[in-house]
DNA sequence: GACTCCAGTGAACATTTGTTCACTAGACTG
DNA sequence: CAGTCTAGTGAACAAATGTTCACTGGAGTC
């Protein structure tokens, strides 16, 4: 980052303050459309008329929301990327690298977990954008990988839509506390492995589009 | 269904009529939470005042509705369950049901997408509760099912979860208008089929927890 | 036919909301 | 150092909210 003038630098430090703010009174279970620009401002500790110096509205708040965890989701996914060859199975190693990614940066992923879709409309397109991009990532990553040749474009598509998917439906039960203690082998990270490898094992053995298994 | 007195059935009419309203102002994109007490009322045709003679609370009749919802989707899985040895493969026949169910009750669905993560905290342990009455019928399917006798009961448990996170995490694009015109081979009927032959090809070649493919 | 019950009414309340406007003080610029 | 620019203030507003209370009128019961 380039060494900002205080003034502006200032100006930043609120305009988080007021992201915090609202991340943190979504912790008690409120979704993001419920929270009033008041409230927010007052738990960022400024006035009401101090938040429009920042944004429009709450609709603008919910779009920087999405664009900083987008951010840091998709720095997460590099680091998967650099880790491709790590021991143990890729799987595995991307699955940590990423529970440790939301667990270091858990409002931010709650904000996305839960305004998937639930939130106002722009907000709900701006997630479903942020989707679009990652899953088109996961798909330049896939045609690369040789265990998976005998995929053409369209099945890239929907498996990495399948990827995508079922990492993005996990989100909540990675966030909520995990309530009654689990059974051993149930941890968040070990079930994830487990479904993540169903539909990798399924990938390897796929034969075709359209096939019916009468 | 017996008989009611005109009164009381007088009473379940309006009932329903203040859930039709709840679930109606969201089609524009709101969420549960962030609808008043006194919107919904108005819609309904009622004062705010009567609300309370159906529903202490907001949280009462989105309590309601995940009922509403969760009766609805457990009579579609009967009739998958009925349909089990149709032509075509048993996965596209209970995807068509399915779709069909989804399409014939969209506003219930819609409560179920758009609050699954998003609402309050009573709203979202409720939808918990009924997500894992669901997956327990699943499990109980998946044992009976002579391809899978691999399988133990943690097996069983984190492939049902995978399915129904899959089924769950898809009902948002099923319900949103598609938008821009789908490229032939991706109509959500025909994704979902390939997403969930994905998972149960993975199941098929699976061979126990824990094991490692580097 | 008199009596009870209760779904829905209508007025009233204290709060909270989003947004406006004129303002201040302190950091920036020349 | 004089002058501008602007992040944050504070008062004020009309509108909407959740909840209370006493009420009415028609269906249900004896």
């Amino acid at each position: 980052m380039k060494p900002l003038q205080p003034r502006a630098e200032q100006k930043l430090q609120t305009r988080h303050a007021l992201m915090d703010a609202a991340r943190s009174l979504m912790d008690s279970g409120r979704g993001f459309g419920s929270l009033s620009l008041r409230e927010v401002a007052r738990c960022a500790g400024i006035v009401p008329t101090g938040f429009y110096r920042h944004f429009d509205d709450m609709d603008a708040l919910g779009l920087a929301l999405v664009a900083e965890v987008g951010e840091t989701f998709r720095e997460t996914i590099r680091q998967v990327r650099h880790h491709e060859f790590e021991l143990g199975g890729v799987i595995d190693a991307s699955v940590r690298i990423f529970l440790d990614a939301v667990a270091a940066n858990r409002s931010q992923f709650l904000f996305l977990a839960r305004e998937q879709y639930g939130g106002s409309l722009p907000v709900r397109l701006a997630v479903g954008a942020l989707r679009e991009r990652i899953t088109a990532d996961l798909v330049a990553d896939l045609a690369q990988m040789p265990k998976l040749q005998h995929f053409d474009t369209p099945a890239q598509n929907v498996l990495a839509d399948l990827v995508v998917k079922t990492v993005f439906a996990t989100l909540p039960e990675l966030i909520d506390p995990p309530a009654r203690a689990l059974p051993r082998h149930a941890t968040p990270e070990a079930k994830m492995i487990e479904q993540l490898r169903f539909i990798f094992i399924g990938a390897k053995h796929w034969q075709g589009l359209g096939q019916h298994n009468h």
